[in-house]
DNA sequence: CCCGAGCTGAACCGTGCGGTTCAAAAGAAC
DNA sequence: GTTCTTTTGAACCGCACGGTTCAGCTCGGG
């Protein structure tokens, strides 16, 4: 209905005036994430977002597609985050275990923050009813993670400070490694996990995950 | 308020007469894992019960209640399923690597199986709504399975076919390896995975965990 | 200065929910 | 057969929801 409806206005503080629609995601997000899809009412969307009831229907028509478009967003920012917790493994200098070892630890602290949290559960809690968005979102999301991680691997790779023949299998391998542990320990993300944690899990998974590939020698 | 009301009634077919208890409960966890808690209606689970809707209410006085014995049921039948999987490894005759690839797409098996994976994905669903359930859950359910697993590994550790000094640390990383893939590959669920690709995983995850903690002398 | 687009608040509609009530029916126990 | 418990269907209540309407306000552009 809308989409070529904005043009370019700026305000700045969306206090005043634009930016209504990102607020109304922003404040959709948090809702969706707090309640749920089905226990979440768009009144209370409205008034987290400081904005009347029918301006969020003039922005976004439907509560299904202010669903949509405040996962789209949200997916956007962690993985965003998380891609950056790969920009170590360019040119690990101080060793490659070390630098796995870090970039796991940025990618668990993501992992394990609130946003990202919130989306993993809001996705798995509708993926029944919406399996097109979560086709879409894992490939805006984790699969460009997983993608990202794949290509620093096959460098380091190329680069003879590891032995992997397939790269998307390593990549596989270590976030699962890192990840997986997480549902158990965080309780689903109820209980909240000590950094002291994290950074024991990330050494766990590090440690594993070159006793299958680290290069043969170190030179 | 019922508990100890239902004494030794027998009727066998479930049809007549007594064990609409059960049939309500597993009607609920159908419908609540196809439409999730908050878009489930008590209506429907009576009638996929094939019972009136004040007899729900009878047996079991709430719509939580009713959710939470619906789960604890579930996850005592899908945790049951899954420590049948580690059954091969109490004496691998034919091979460690052998008996662990089997333990694993034994469990891979389940894990992507209907129930297993509705369960989890209501449970991450309600997670925040229900911090105690998730607790328990995990106590009954995932927790068992890990400390199963653990046990299995110390065995095998104590035999000499494993180099494992923490076996709670091998066996998260080995359930890691496991069904940290399935999560991206089965789309949470969404798409269906041929029993080839849960043998893959399950031999690459063996592969890599052999990696780190396979016995230095195989004798 | 006015104009028009967008925002507001409040009321409104139809619907479906959780949960209850009630009178009638169906079994089990004796 | 009688009695006591349980189940049944249907109606009912209050409520909150998604979504719409509308009259009035605000504010930027001219």
């Amino acid at each position: 209905m809308n989409g070529a409806r904005e043009t370019g206005r700026r305000s700045g503080t969306s206090r005043g005036r634009i930016d209504k629609r990102r607020s109304i995601l922003a404040a959709a997000f948090r809702i969706f994430a707090r309640d749920g899809y089905g226990q979440s009412c768009v009144r209370e969307i409205a008034a987290e977002a400081g904005v009347a009831k029918p301006t969020v229907y003039n922005h976004l028509g439907d509560k299904e597609t202010l669903f949509r478009e405040a996962m789209q967003e949200a997916v956007e920012r962690t993985t965003a985050d998380a891609l950056t917790a790969f920009e170590g493994l360019r040119e690990p200098g101080d060793g490659t275990a070390a630098a796995l070892e870090e970039a796991g630890h940025r990618l668990l602290r993501g992992h394990c923050g609130a946003e990202s949290r919130a989306l993993r559960g809001l996705l798995h809690a509708e993926a029944g009813h919406f399996p097109d968005l979560v086709e879409e979102l894992q490939r805006n999301g984790a699969r460009r993670v997983h993608d990202a991680l794949a290509d620093r691997l096959a460098r380091l790779a190329l680069g003879g400070r590891l032995d992997i023949s397939d790269p998307d299998r390593a990549a596989e391998q270590f976030l699962a490694l890192l990840t997986g542990p997480m549902e158990l320990r965080s309780g689903l993300g109820t209980r909240e996990v000590p950094d002291a944690e994290l950074h024991s899990v990330a050494r766990a998974a590090t440690d594993t995950f070159l006793s299958a590939y680290a290069a043969p020698a170190t030179a």
